[in-house]
DNA sequence: CTGTTAGCGCTTTCAG
DNA sequence: CTGAAAGCGCTAACAG
């Protein structure tokens, strides 16, 4: 009991595979009786048209490849969500590659993706900043190949394609803007994306709102948390080096740290310490007190994406401009801050 | 600039396709002169070998499809995760299905991945206990269509094919041990996943510990919640109807608002009241008190049934005998339930 | 060493 | 109303 072909239909019935395919799609040039005895007995032997074939035929897979560097993260599969939900309203499938941030991988995966599996591809490269004026070579052979690309979050310059970008720079400015308003005069950051162009987009922004408001900008209190770092001596030191009242977390799993961190060393939060973390997931709402978060909205980046993506797949005229969407945060308030006095 | 062929190449040196064909593929029936030509002719325009064409051939894709019900449930994401570890390694892509609890969705999905685009199908079903039986018809269809298949987490005996379980009857019952040895003199259990049989393996499990220790069964301690129902009021009732000492919660979402709950009423966790939560994931390690769980094993349970599929997949032998592997869970104990006293 | 042919499963002209 | 033939891109006998 193999899979059943049109072939074996048609040597059922002793016609030709064409009749059996007009019959199946219901093409008017085959009598009724014919199409209904066919049909039944494909129906019966469970037939299913080989999407393979179709796929060569059509020269298109109805696929799109998803490449992301972390499923364990929230904020990707917030996006992957988001994905999903329009691909699937589209009749798209989407096949999900994890790089788990290596470059390496990546890279075989684009290479893998570029042999005509997939329409489309959406990614938010692993590559560090400093990696990606190499690494962009492989992200270009997509597009030499014709496949259709959207990068996502993490994107980059030195490639051609249609964006889909978190304003960080002002998600940066917000959260500070925010917590100076609520009294706050010394606020630091913990940075554990410091390989990331990102992680300086919102520190661009935390600048900006410190020289708003009069407030000088201090390196300092800056701090890059590399993987191997402790985050407790990092916080140890930075808490020694100056009376602090308020702490930006650059990641939702690095704020709940700090939060914990900061509770066992005796500083109530928000009185002694407020704290705001950035990419709001489930963490943040059920720790004690709830942490007030930046929101990237991953999901409506997700839905953007495909959009985007489906339409540069299906309207393959206007292959001039490429277009950069900004996605702005929301500020999301809970309790880890002081709430703003006037 | 389209996505060139060995007919390109081929006319651009004049020669057969199948030369090319043997060129790019190294053959020895080639001159080297020929072949390096070619190669880097190819290398320049980027061919790729079209993965389509060449599925076509070998009648197999090198992907399998992955179903399940909710992809922002972490347990799944770790399932899934462990899935693309062994999938990775073997050199299969996966293409992720969720199906939103849907059982429409589900059947949609099942018969999309029947088509022949993928060797294998790797699922949990949404299907709740009741619905199983009409429904297992769509993943019988699979079979029919000679696809192997795996099942996890929520099986049914009405299918023939490779199952990994988790081990439920005896997770409930070392849960409930275990707080009995803790010194729980009364053990509620709040049930959201109430329609599920794997919430009915645990509350069996529950019971045989209950009795095991002379502890008398009480139904009214056992409250299934249903989505629309309001876990405040829930526990209300529960708490005013007896004095409770322990409770256990059939996942970690309803765990860590059990903890806010009782906390906001007052009770001190675990003096008061202890607490153990099923599925391990992000939160309850964060939360205050951290919460001791039920680990399940999620990333071990991705990789089993990867490597029973893709073992599936590429031995057509036996095709007689399906096996079920009993996944065992671990206790992880942290805060939110006392220490055994002896 | 290179080319011809057939065929994977399907749709689609174009003939009968 | 039904069938033959071509072709999607590729590989693998089998010839030359």
């Amino acid at each position: 009991m193999k899979k059943i072909t049109l072939k074996d239909i048609a040597s059922e019935f002793g016609v030709s595979i064409s009749t059996v395919s007009k019959a199946i799609n219901d093409s008017h040039e085959i009598s009724e009786k014919l199409k209904d005895k066919i049909r039944a007995f494909a129906k019966d032997n469970h037939y299913r048209p080989n999407k393979i074939a179709l796929n060569l035929l059509n020269r298109n897979t109805k696929t799109i490849g998803v490449v992301i560097p972390n499923i364990l993260n929230y904020f990707f599969v917030q996006v992957l969500y988001g994905i999903e939900k329009i691909t699937d309203e589209k009749g798209y499938s989407i096949i999900t590659c994890i790089t788990n941030q290596s470059l390496e991988k990546e890279t075989k995966t684009l290479e893998l993706l570029s042999n005509g599996s997939v329409d489309g591809v959406i990614i938010s490269s692993a590559a560090q900043e400093d990696e990606i004026p190499h690494h962009a070579k492989h992200l270009r052979d997509l597009s030499e190949n014709q496949i259709p690309l959207v990068m996502f979050d993490r994107v980059s310059d030195l490639i051609n394609c249609d964006k889909v970008v978190v304003d960080d720079f002002e998600a940066g400015y917000k959260a500070t803007k925010y917590l100076i308003e609520t009294g706050c005069k010394t606020i630091a950051i913990v940075n554990p994306i410091a390989d990331s162009i990102i992680g300086r987009f919102r520190i661009e922004g935390y600048k900006k709102a410190l020289l708003e408001n009069n407030f000088s900008f201090d390196e300092k209190l800056v701090e890059a948390l590399n993987p191997n770092e402790d985050l407790e001596l990092t916080l140890s030191l930075l808490l020694n080096y100056k009376k602090i009242d308020a702490i930006i977390a650059l990641d939702e799993i690095t704020a709940v740290k700090v939060q914990n961190i900061v509770k066992s060393k005796g500083y109530n939060v928000p009185n002694d310490i407020s704290l705001i973390g950035f990419t709001n997931g489930e963490l943040s709402k059920y720790v004690t007190p709830a942490i007030t978060m930046v929101s990237q909205h991953g999901k409506y980046i997700g839905e953007l994406s495909a959009n985007l993506l489906i339409d540069r797949i299906e309207n393959t005229k206007d292959f001039l401009s490429f277009t950069t969407k900004l996605v702005k945060t929301s500020l999301i308030e809970r309790e880890s801050t002081l709430t703003i006095s006037n």
